[in-house]
RNA sequence: GCCCGCUUGGCUCAGCGGUAGAGCACUCGCUUCACACGCGAGGGGUCAGUAGUUCGAAUCUACUAGCGGGCACCA
């Protein structure tokens, strides 16, 4: 069999995943155990209309990551996925589509435009799915959910109905955040506060029957069109006579109250506020209070009304700015006009400035619900945070401070309202018209023309997808979820109405956990976004790296918001590519040879460097599973790269190669053969949930036993359905032998390099080993040590008979290597050479003793740790003693 | 305004109470029979600053500075 010399990624990533996918291995019933632990995921929904971005690729990853490691280590495992139907996002999108025709939705009507949204999503939707196959993402397609299905449109009007009978639901007139643009109402959530350079102006309020004036200031002059009163703190005493006066307001025939609320900060402006009920949240607020009219000047289309007077009706909302300035300035009214810099609330997708209006909508009253997410954290620490810090507090003082939602939207794309208005104008919620006709006694009903809030469907995302309202198997079985992976900022928007509703409808969490992911910052740190077009495309890197080494990369992201950096993803493609290599070797030379699980049994009688490979990947194995448990991914990572790259490649292949490439068939290399392809299949099976793509190539190919989880024992063979090694016993004193087995070829190589030594010159290597036990391990293996150190002769004796032209290392306390170089050691060199390793050692030496000195260490440190520095010094005389008499040798 | 996070070698990041780590970059050597996307050997950091707690602090506490983020009804 040929195997290439370079890894291919695109290669491997073509057939796997459909094999994977046909062959049912992402679905739970592969697992054949019914007393098997369950592990759920339910995917963030990517919006119909989204396509891949690092954000996803990240969350993906670790989702992955996470369902891939369960379901290797035999739990029932679900990650189940789906999209979202972006009410706006997605209206706008066909919307602008429509306009290339010239057309506006209004011209095709409710029902045709609906149809042609659906018509947009079955051609072109989620093309994310596709994207999602190339990730490796081990989703289970066959239970795929979009938010707009009947199924759960059903879940939706169930709510709707339940939550509206608890009175949870209320349809209200208040002041809302309008988007003029998308001609819908926001919720609070949906929009951001911008700095803005604008101005401050100072507006002069003539006071009926006094030739006094009353100054304030406002950063909308338009509004005061309809101003209904102005405020001053009770206790501004600037403002003591002119309380409960009257003002007549400028361009208008009306006159309205002076009004007194602690609202109004006296240090602010010049005291005195004007109040606009109907275009301020404060002002609607401050209206209450005090019983004040709403007198509406500005429409929907951010125009001003006929209220705002004839000679403002008609006009945009910055025209009529111009205009009431211009004629406070004409009137001599406007005192002045000062640079102010303020936030201004815009729409978040569209980024047009919100004007509040006071409108008819539909709220969700959020108190209760809210009291129930509170209770939970209280009570049972859930949704555990990961990490904890900042998010928990977040999260509960986000709920602390919750007012309530509000979830109509003028859209047309989306869950219609359930709710029809009989002629007289009662309101029936019904889960369907037909029991709304039964509810209201006649068939004359219209619907509510608006839709839900995207996120009222997103909400019950961990429920409705199993199933809800019905008590479905799924249900039961998969719900609570295991965690929730997100990006931070839909904590609020999605997670916590998650909590809120998990709890209301199911009694339960949704979720156990939250890991919260990192960003992906650009290479200056910045957030990546369209509008900069300083995003990285998952696919490019894919394309460049291979699926594999961009998993790698994103996965040790984490947590931590980190600046991309592709070097990183070279290095994993490089990590990639060693694998492949190292599997080459193994299979090069695997004649006769094959995977046995067996031969990872560990004995007193095998060569050390099998006892400790088979250590190594013991303690590996615990290491992954206790960081994969622990979310560390960062961690996982490192771990993987090292015991792979360092431990298996670096010193197994190198120590077992002498046996593996043994040019005569004997059972030795038999089984050295075996137990190399055993070590790789084993590392391969950990790799897995990281790279599942080379795994899988690789495993395929790897001659032998590899039999799959007991759950699984019915499929067909696949890496992914093998056991995730749980670890076995380590071997300290193995592993503590080998250590000084490589100590000692790395510092013969030391010598080597430092005298520059060329490869075919040979060296004779004298070691002079005090203690009978480590004589031994090096005995063992003094053809190791002379292949791996190029070395003619191997010398051990208790002590070293050196020439004095010889280059030195001390292995440990009283035992040293020296390699005599006659001709080429500059006694010079060599004594400087010698003297640095002293120094540094005296160094530590003496913090060591320093702390020693002090008398409180010895007091209060454990005994165990005074004891660790009494003998490290020891040591370290020994060894300075060992230096010492090198150094006058040379001498 | 309030709250939070980050600041570790040239770069990107680990570590989070017991002598500073990785990858990349850098230096030197190597066509060593798996891999030059490689092999071997090295150099490089008073862990932002200050003051505390502690026998001992990159690691805990407080403050300061720089950067980043979240929340907030100041017209």
């Amino acid at each position: 069999m040929e195997i290439p010399k370079q890894y291919d990624p695109k290669e491997a990533e073509q057939h796997h995943y459909e094999r994977w996918e046909r062959n049912g291995y992402f679905a739970p019933e592969i697992n054949q155990d019914p007393a098997a632990q369950v592990f759920t995921i339910v995917i963030p929904p990517p919006n119909v209309t989204g396509s891949l971005h690092m954000g996803h690729a990240l969350q993906h990853t670790l989702m992955d990551v996470m369902t891939r490691h369960k379901r290797m280590s035999g739990y029932r495992t679900l990650w189940l996925p789906g999209m979202d139907h972006a009410g706006i996002s997605t209206q706008l999108m066909v919307s602008r589509a429509l306009k290339e025709e010239g057309k506006t939705r209004h011209d095709l009507g409710r029902e045709q435009f609906v149809e042609r949204v659906w018509k947009w999503k079955a051609e072109s939707g989620g093309q994310i799915t596709v994207q999602m196959r190339r990730e490796g993402a081990s989703v289970d397609w066959s239970r795929e959910k979009f938010t707009m299905d009947e199924d759960l449109s059903r879940a939706v009007r169930e709510v709707f109905v339940r939550l509206y009978d608890d009175g949870l639901i209320y349809r209200g007139n208040r002041i809302v955040n309008w988007c003029p643009h998308d001609q819908t109402v926001l919720s609070d959530l949906e929009v951001e506060k911008l700095p803005q350079a604008g101005k401050l102006y100072y507006l002069q309020y003539p006071i009926k029957n006094s030739d006094r004036r009353i100054t304030v200031a406002t950063t909308r002059p338009e509004t005061m069109l309809g101003d209904t009163a102005v405020a001053v703190n009770p206790n501004d005493e600037r403002y003591t006579d002119l309380k409960g006066q009257t003002v007549l307001l400028p361009l208008t025939d009306r006159e309205i109250p002076i009004v007194e609320d602690d609202f109004v900060d006296p240090q602010f402006g010049t005291g005195a506020v004007k109040v606009t009920p109907a275009h301020d949240p404060n002002d609607y607020d401050m209206g209450q209070r005090h019983n004040l009219a709403q007198v509406v000047v500005i429409d929907a289309q951010a125009k001003m009304t006929a209220d705002a007077g004839a000679a403002f009706a008609g006009l945009d909302r910055y025209k009529a700015r111009e205009k009431v300035v211009a004629e406070f300035e004409a009137l001599g009214l406007l005192e002045k006009v000062v640079d102010y810099e303020f936030s201004i609330s815009k729409c978040e997708r569209c980024k047009t400035v919100i004007e509040p209006l006071i409108s008819t909508q539909w709220f969700m009253k959020m108190d209760p619900l809210r009291d129930l997410a509170l209770d939970l954290m209280a009570r049972e620490k859930k949704p555990r945070f990961v990490p904890e810090t900042p998010y928990e507090k977040v999260y509960t003082n986000w709920l602390e401070n919750l007012r309530d939602w509000t979830i109509s939207r003028q859209l047309w794309w989306g869950h219609q309202i359930p709710a029809w208005y009989t002629p007289s104008g009662e309101v029936i919620v019904a889960r369907s018209e037909e029991e709304a006709r039964e509810k209201a006694g006649t068939t004359e009903l219209t619907q509510d023309p608006d839709v839900l809030d995207t996120w009222f469907s997103s909400a019950l995302w961990p429920f409705s997808t199993l199933g809800w309202p019905d008590e479905t198997e799924d249900l039961k079985t998969f719900y609570p979820t295991s965690v929730l992976v997100t990006a931070r900022d839909i904590i609020f928007l999605w997670v916590s109405r998650m909590v809120m509703s998990g709890m209301k409808f199911m009694g339960k969490e949704p979720f156990a956990d939250v890991f919260v992911t990192g960003t992906i910052l650009d290479v200056h740190g910045q957030r990546m976004s369209k509008t900069k077009l300083n995003g990285v495309d998952p696919l490019d890197v894919f394309d460049k790296f291979g699926v594999d080494a961009t998993r790698l990369t994103l996965a040790q992201v984490g947590t931590t918001d980190t600046r991309w950096n592709e070097k990183q993803v070279e290095s994993y493609r490089n990590f990639a590519n060693k694998i492949w290599n190292a599997a080459r070797f193994s299979m090069l030379y695997s004649e006769g040879a094959g995977v046995n699980a067996s031969l990872l049994q560990t004995s007193p009688d095998l060569a050390l460097h099998d006892r400790w490979i088979i250590s190594r990947l013991n303690k590996t194995a615990r290491e992954m599973n206790a960081a994969l448990d622990a979310y560390e991914f960062h961690g996982a990572v490192q771990t993987l790269y090292h015991f792979f790259w360092d431990d298996f490649c670096d010193w197994y292949i190198e120590l077992t190669k002498a046996d593996v490439t043994a040019e005569t068939d004997s059972p030795k290399r038999t089984e050295a053969r075996s137990r190399l392809l055993t070590v790789l299949e084993h590392a391969l099976r950990l790799l897995h949930p990281f790279m599942p793509y080379i795994t899988e190539e690789l495993w395929q190919r790897l001659p032998g036993e590899k039999p799959h989880h007991p759950a699984y024992s019915n499929a067909e063979p696949t890496v992914m359905l093998a056991a995730y090694p749980e670890g076995g016993p380590t071997d300290e004193a193995a592993e503590s032998q080998m250590q000084t087995l490589i100590n000692l070829i790395s510092g013969v190589r030391n010598i080597r390099a430092e005298y520059n030594l060329k490869p075919s010159d040979k060296i004779t290597v004298l070691a002079g080993l005090q203690d009978p036990g480590l004589r031994k391990v090096i005995e063992e293996n003094t053809d190791q040590i002379r292949r791996l150190t190029a070395a003619d002769t191997i010398d051990i004796s208790i002590k070293t008979d050196a020439p004095k032209a010889s280059a030195k290392f001390v292995l440990s306390g009283t035992d040293e290597v020296a390699v005599p170089l006659e001709g080429l050691v500059d006694f010079a060199e060599e004594t400087k050479r010698l003297a640095k390793k002293k120094e540094k050692l005296q160094g530590e030496e003496n913090k060591l003793r320093a702390q020693l000195a002090n008398p409180d260490f010895a007091l209060r440190a454990p005994a165990e740790k005074v004891q660790q520095t009494e003998n490290r010094i020891n040591e370290i005389q020994l060894h300075i003693k060992a230096l010492d008499q090198s150094i006058e040798n040379l001498q």
